[in-house]
DNA sequence: ACCTTACTGCGTATGCTATACACAGAGGTA
DNA sequence: TACCTCTGTGTATAGCATACGCAGTAAGGT
């Protein structure tokens, strides 16, 4: 592989995909890209995504703090590096779907991928998915809808609309039990304490149907919900187009 | 309004909500909670969320940087309470409207909101919506529903479904288009440079039908692609109640 | 064999961050 | 008047990302 110019791929990125030239001149290098990532992972896991510091992942490493700046430019390229170690690539696709089985179970893929590592979601976002990871998730997605006869600008959009469905269920779910089990009940206890009925019926008349309180017991069959609706939705659109 | 015990409302929040025991025993704050918030505006408007620092606020308000600690009991209440204010209340609702008019014209509010400050999405997701003018945006959204035979709990989900979507694109586009205008086409140039037809077919070919070109020329039209997508989801629910 | 060159890991230093703590003064209440 | 509580502030601490310079290491060229 060719040599880079730099000003146009960023270069975490491209150290990501490989790209290198390795001249091999210097002292062989004592630690690797994957080595540093995965001690980030290990302190996330460990104690949440703040403590991942360049100190902290160093000591995990066991190294200087400034010796992985040889490995990464800034922060910030080792957060999107962890990211995309953290979704991992996306299960082998079953044969045979249509394109809503497939898509359902990708979005599932998605979600437990978040679980496992639930603070990628505190990681800012900072661009366009560029990864390696990120990449064969898009491929796979795009995939599942290569039978119905959407245009590729459309194809691209659904796929985001369902990442970005699930993506932001995840924070909320994640969010609101996270403290604990009865997070919810406490929550909406709360809501009550502090909201007037006459300024906010609509609100009021969720919360006193139990909404609130059931929304997140069994948090399954909320996302399942929303999922169909935004699958009817796309139903619609291949109906349209065939 | 009660003394509130101080278990079972975060600090910020009871603040926000107005509620608070105020004695006036001591000496007349010089300051208050809005004075502090618009600050956090102003700084995060001409420099990033990332300039927002304690100390960079107290300078904004002419105060000393501990001086805020009396009004807000951590940089996360803080934030919270910007994001808030960010948003700002819904604008008035449009009478006589269906369901699905009402949710559009409200998706598109959220939209200009971020966009008018998009800031917002960098904040940590901390945990359920619980400020006022989230609750009344919140209301509304439920509002737009109430003519359809839906369960308290499905209108719920519609409306974080929908607002999960808008605040998701809005990330999406806004991290795309940041740096420039010509940012997308380099993204685009990029993703060609790294990525193998062999490996990826779909995403090559999504490429090559120039998909993430087109995507955000005109980023609105994809936002309503995407926003009637959810809409004929929610749609088909509809009809099935009714 | 030797020098050059590029690359490694490291120690130090800088300037920033949030916030704990103690204190002085203000303005109510008893 | 004495007190009590709440105010704003100054100082101090611990942590953070990272710029910079240095010493050592291995390969290429001569």
């Amino acid at each position: 592989m060719g040599k880079i110019e730099e000003s146009e791929i960023p270069v975490g990125i491209a150290v990501a995909w490989g790209l290198r030239d390795r001249p091999g001149k210097g002292p062989k290098p004592a630690l690797s890209l994957p080595r540093i990532v995965q001690a980030g992972l290990d302190v996330a896991r460990a104690d949440g995504l703040a403590a991942v510091s360049m100190a902290r992942v160093a000591k995990e490493v066991g190294v200087s703090t400034m010796a992985l700046y040889r490995y990464v430019a800034a922060k910030d390229v080792l957060l999107e590096l962890m990211q995309d170690a953290a979704y991992g690539p996306p299960p082998e696709a079953t044969a045979d779907q249509d394109w809503r089985a497939g898509l359902t179970e990708w979005s599932w893929a998605i979600l437990h991928a978040i679980r496992r590592h639930p603070w990628v979601l505190q990681i800012p976002v900072s661009g366009a998915p560029l990864l390696p990871n990120q990449i064969t998730w898009l491929e796979r997605g795009l995939t599942c809808l290569s039978g119905t006869g959407l245009a590729e600008s459309e194809k691209l959009s659904v796929v985001m609309l369902l990442s970005g469905y699930v993506r932001q269920w995840a924070g909320l779910s994640i969010a609101v039990g996270a403290a604990g089990p009865d997070q919810a009940a406490r929550y909406a206890k709360t809501l009550a304490r502090v909201i007037d009925p006459v300024r906010f019926p609509a609100v009021s008349a969720a919360m006193a149907a139990g909404a609130v309180n059931d929304e997140w017991d069994d948090g399954d069959t909320e996302f399942v919900f929303g999922l169909d609706r935004v699958l009817d939705g796309i139903a619609a659109l291949t109906h349209a187009r065939s």
